[in-house]
DNA sequence: GTCTATAATCTGATAGAC
DNA sequence: GTCTATCAGATTATAGAC
């Protein structure tokens, strides 16, 4: 039978990582106290500092573990693709996978100032081989003709951004499935960087 | 000669709207407390509560200023313009107009959960106001057969967030100026919606 | 209109019992 | 591994003097 104390270091980690994830979407990383995450687990707050040497690494861990996961996915993704194909299938897995992750998502976001220096380069640099992926696929589609895009840098910051977007409103259940969308979306990246 | 106290409600007021825009951009709203606000300004802590109910209220002046300011400006933009004209008068206003008040565009993104729901729904309803703007725009052009869109709502969010995506990445005295940002971005938006 | 002082509460983090 | 108790300081907002 469950017991009220005990040893459980392997599950409850990652139940303090989801409830400060969930937490920190919904309120703002200054705005949830260490008392509210240790409430959400059901443990006390002290506890929390078993697992987390601060506030700030909870923080840290959330978004580098989701750029990793994000990079790695799109890696393993592209690795069966031809070059042409490529773009089509950035736009599908960029909004496929930020809609799976929403919270993940936006705090990646919005909760990058709470970061000290160190860790805020550490998520940027992240961020930047991500868009360094993209902006390689429209380099190479320009060289063989299949792109025209006035600047490619823009271009890729562009797309992201609007891609991005899509978390802002997309809501399940909704007139769109993800599939449309991604229908969508592909037709208006396909044209704005068309030859 | 300068006095160390009277009365002074003319600037003051206005005084701590600066100084909470520029706090509140910073650090977020949560991070930031009436005190440093009030040090930011000059007075005492106390003295804010002249000028504003609470702190929650103070959030939704500044947000809802910038919500009105964005859409009179682009009423006032848009009269002059021919409807064939007023897609690429959008795109260029408001790259222009976002880049002139980046801290108040990132509160209006970042901080509406802040806002209890009565003034969170102000704000929707203003944003959906100026979303609407754009999209009967491209209806409009649409009907003309100068765009041609797969779903103008969707067209109307990603292009808006594709353009406020400038944001987060121009800056002044970089290798772009904004008229030349203006221009690669109409080129995209233009393709992307192209008949 | 601004000040000082204060109420009532919350904060992140640590120490030590079990 | 989790608990309780605690430190030292911060928080929003108000009361009343000037």
């Amino acid at each position: 039978m469950a017991r009220k104390t005990g040893s459980h270091s392997e599950i409850t980690g990652p139940r303090i990582r989801a409830a400060a994830l969930g937490l920190f979407a919904r309120y703002g990383y200054a705005a949830v106290s260490m008392r509210q995450i240790a409430a959400e687990v059901g443990v006390q707050a002290g506890a929390l500092y078993l697992y987390t040497p601060d506030k700030e690494s909870l923080l840290f861990d959330l978004l580098k573990s989701h750029m990793d996961d994000l990079i790695a996915a799109w890696d393993a993704e592209a690795a069966g693709k031809a070059p042409i194909e490529r773009l089509e299938a950035f736009v599908r897995f960029h909004i496929r996978f930020n809609l799976e992750r929403p919270d993940a998502v936006f705090l990646s976001y919005m909760e990058l100032r709470n970061l000290g220096p160190e860790n805020f380069a550490a998520i940027e640099a992240l961020r930047r081989d991500y868009e360094d992926r993209l902006e390689t696929i429209l380099r190479a589609g320009q060289e063989t003709g299949a792109i025209s895009a006035p600047d490619t840098k823009l271009a890729t910051l562009a797309i992201i951004a609007m891609l991005t977007g899509v978390n802002t409103w997309y809501r399940e259940g909704g007139r769109l499935s993800r599939d449309k969308v991604g229908d969508i979306y592909w037709d208006m990246v396909r044209k704005a960087v068309s030859a």
